[in-house]
DNA sequence: TTGATTATATCAAGGCATTGGCATATCTTG
DNA sequence: CAAGATATGCCAATGCCTTGATATAATCAA
């Protein structure tokens, strides 16, 4: 391991990160939303959670944030009415949290900016180099989550 | 662009990102110090930094922050006496941020944790590939930074 | 049934990030 | 010299992120 690489490596995804929240913020700031919003609408627009909903656990360990923090994410989220949280009658301690009605409806209309964010940020990778750039980032996820 | 393969990437860089900095900030919490204060840090100790120091501007524009948001940090690391705010002596309007001897000392100290932290956190990836990532994250940063 | 575990919620403190606006000092330009 | 641009600092509001501690309810196991 060459200190230099991991240091530009680590750098790079500092600034990426920064520079996707706030110009991604930008694109949805119509709707009120942020990009971890939409990370948490994403995640719940999903087939698999549109059914049954995903309890809190499942979200955390989804999107890999603290219990507190998405606490606090949610409940911005549930005062616009965007998602609910509802008694699993298959265990009474966990709380499916769902999409409402208005959630699906705003996360319908926030997938044209999303998609215009998508292709203007990624202008520059082709498709090929986009499917390169998440696998090597799935690979540096896991490897970041096993510290 | 299809839509799932960029929304795969940015949804891992967001994961990586929450990653590096929860687990980052553990390897250098002796320190009582974050990632991104290792991030100035770390800019401030370069050799072209070391010298002059860097102007406010110009840390800005390397960190790709906001400037309300780097003066906390650097009010932070000025309480600690790892770094000063000197006047310019070419521009009176300008401050050069620079490393105090004890932020010197510190910086050496943090070497070895990050160290560690690089080793650790890219056990999955070769040589090769880390250097491939941080190629494509450049050129993420460029489209982004565009936006 | 008692006791331990699990899932969630809440409170608190601290740090990082943005935007927007206002103020001050300095340099540059006309 | 006056006007405008530049560099910085400060205040405020808002949201995201962490850790740590406490509390409550429900499930599971001895």
């Amino acid at each position: 391991m060459t200190f230099d690489v991991a240091n530009r490596l680590f750098f790079r995804l500092y600034q990426s990160s920064n520079l996707m929240h706030k110009n991604g913020t930008r694109y949805v700031s119509d709707f009120g939303a942020t990009t971890q919003q939409w990370a948490v609408i994403g995640a719940l627009a999903r087939p698999i959670a549109r059914e049954k909903g995903m309890s809190v656990k499942d979200l955390i360990e989804f999107l890999l944030l603290s219990r507190q923090n998405l606490s606090a994410v949610l409940d911005r989220l549930e005062a616009r009415h965007w998602v609910e949280r509802v008694k699993d009658p298959d265990d009474g301690r966990t709380r499916l949290i769902r999409l409402t009605p208005e959630g699906e409806t705003q996360w319908a209309a926030m997938l044209g900016p999303i998609q215009s964010f998508y292709t203007e940020a990624l202008k520059g990778l082709s498709e090929e180099e986009q499917v390169q750039l998440y696998r090597l980032l799935d690979r540096l996820r896991d490897g970041l989550e096993r510290l």
